[in-house]
DNA sequence: GAGTGGTCTAGACCACAAT
DNA sequence: TTGTGGTCTAGACCACTCC
């Protein structure tokens, strides 16, 4: 089925190519890719075939349309529907803020509950383990703690977290697949206040993910955010 | 800019044609909508602006296509992927547990800052407002405090709210279009600790929202619910 | 003025559903 | 067989940007 000769359409696999070339670098970030003319040409269709590719790629947020000038690569990253698959990372410097962070804690385990069965791996299944403190020029603004599944991702003990997320990391390592959320307010455990610095009691937004990749679990993990310092955002 | 006269393309006003003839009842849900041809004669433009217009709408899950039979509006329950399209009534009813409400404000009020803003209309403007209480087996789990486009949804004043929720009253005189939200952690003002049966100060999830329909903006709700008593779920 | 995107036309062929 | 949607063409005019 991969190579389907004739059921892809043409605007499909014109959106396919730009995908491809952004993916591979060809077009950066704000980059201009080729116009409608000159698509048209490169795949010989007529432009209304063209444009609807485009279109529906600056629909779907890839590609930003300025009348009269061109088609741009569009800036961001997908953060698009949903909640957070954003780098906390990149929220922070879009927000031209500076981002660090500090690892707590970097180990391994074997899997026992209730990591079982959140993994739905056997007990004793390998799993990396992650804490980390995320800053917004030097503010705690999230504490991260995080399971990843060792197989699908087996470099994560020699990641350097104070420079990648373990979320980008796993975004190469295992690329998503699936996610579920949880979203929670609670007050905030003297632990957590402590690495927040907050005080005890304070409310806290709570997320809850788990990622898929490849039909499996790859990792587990809940952030806490301070509810005076954060707040998520989407739309539909 | 509301009678704008030649610069809506005619594919957005096929599109606000179907959109006003869903709202308003002409055709229910699982109905067939004129087919492109129809539509293109009616209208009396080529089939593609047609496709076009439907087509969107199907993006926009508002209606559904099936080749070789015909374009049917879509039934509105799709909650899938996002933070809580979901009717608060179903849900609690998912779980088994009774859904009651308590009306304790509904009123016309004309819009000021900072409603002029979120609405994007002129001060004076009509809107329709409301605070409301749901209740799961009796235990206070949502305070939902509405305002209401009265151009959208003219209806509004004359709903019983005790047995239908503005929610479920505006999908229906206004078909989702977009949306927008917010989710925050804070502690709970005295009055809505009381309203939810709450020690002041409990950390609440609170979510703001902001649906469009027809390209204007139909409804700004904020919503309380006790952290203790709720969480937030999804999946991607 | 040259190039770009935004929209639209009046046809066409195909795949599929209903009959 | 008829009607539906899915796709595509080869033009066209317009509004806008950039030079």
């Amino acid at each position: 089925m991969t190579s389907g000769s004739k059921k892809i359409p043409q605007y499909q696999r014109i959106k396919n190519y730009l995908l491809e070339g952004i993916a591979e670098g060809r077009w950066a970030e704000g980059d201009a890719v080729p116009s409608e003319q000159a698509l048209a040409q490169q795949f010989a269709v007529s432009r209304m075939t063209v444009n609807r590719a485009v279109r529906e790629l600056a629909d779907e947020r890839v590609l930003t349309r300025v009348q009269g000038s061109g088609t741009y690569v569009a800036p961001q990253k997908y953060q698009a529907t949903l909640i957070e698959i954003k780098s906390i990372a990149d929220e922070v410097r879009d927000r031209g803020h500076s981002h660090s962070s500090q690892v707590l804690t970097l180990d391994a385990i074997e899997a026992a509950e209730p990591l079982v069965h959140r993994f739905q791996v056997k007990p004793g299944h390998l799993l990396y383990h992650s804490l980390i403190v995320h800053f917004d020029n030097g503010v705690p603004i999230q504490t991260e703690e995080r399971w990843a599944n060792a197989e699908l991702a087996p470099d994560y003990l020699i990641q350097d977290f104070s420079r990648i997320t373990p979320n980008e990391y796993l975004m190469k390592a295992a690329p998503l697949q699936k996610a579920e959320y949880r979203v929670e307010a609670i007050s905030a455990p003297a632990a957590i206040a402590k690495m927040l610095h907050i005080p005890k009691g304070e409310p806290c937004l709570v997320i809850n993910r788990r990622t898929w990749s490849q039909e499996r679990v790859a990792s587990v993990a809940t952030m806490w955010y301070p509810g005076s310092r954060y707040q998520l955002e989407g739309a539909i």
